[in-house]
DNA sequence: TATCTATATGATCACATAATCATATAGTCA
DNA sequence: TGACTATATGATTATGTGATCATATAGATA
């Protein structure tokens, strides 16, 4: 079943979406936009980081299709494209939750 | 509930984990452990990259938990310490599709 | 038009890391 | 022990990219 879905021309394609997943800005960001479409400005308080920043990485975002972009008046609204990311942080909490379970089961944490 | 998972500390985690991910060698070799364990040589035959390298990633994928190692003989061999990995190359998977037919739909292709 | 706000973008820097090569380590078998 | 196989690792290089700064663009309002 694997073996279908990650053959050679989907790897790099998975792996990019991966790796555009991989920085905690944009995670943070992608959290912000789960309650609903966010103007730059809000991210930008949100996330404490720079307005040059964050534009920065909704470009990226965008350009993967991860968001999607709406502009009305002055700003820019953005909100997310499939909310299907959201299972795979919930995925990945799950394994990070599991590791450390172990963790503490070996050294008795 | 994205709030309570994706909360700062786990940001980090989260976005290390799909880091660790966004790979192509790396899904490779997961993708092939997904058959069931495998040597370092049956990888390097398998994915076609040299053994330092296969080497290398399998021990950032050991330490990031992702496979497990176990040394028999002469050999060693790695195995999928948590199957739910395959989940999300099939949520990436659909993700793309889903965005690919997006594309043909807006384009006509 | 002039000005203000919101957003995007080019240039640069700094840093992380994937790939490669050479070599070390460890186990097997003669 | 010595030779062979399997795996790991240190050093180096090359490359990608996240962050920052300065600036450009675009729309709103006076």
């Amino acid at each position: 079943m694997a073996k279908t879905t990650l053959n050679p021309q989907n790897l790099e394609s998975v792996a990019t979406r991966f790796r555009i997943l991989g920085v905690p800005l944009r995670l943070q960001i992608l959290n912000e936009l789960a309650d609903g479409e966010r103007t730059v400005t809000a991210l930008v308080e949100a996330t404490g980081s720079t307005q040059p920043n964050v534009s920065k990485h909704l470009t990226t975002l965008l350009a993967h299709r991860l968001v999607k972009r709406e502009k009305r008046g002055n700003s820019a609204y953005y909100s997310v494209a499939d909310p299907a990311v959201f299972e795979l942080c919930e995925i990945v909490c799950g394994n990070i939750e599991r590791a450390l379970d172990e963790e503490r089961r070996a050294f008795g944490g």
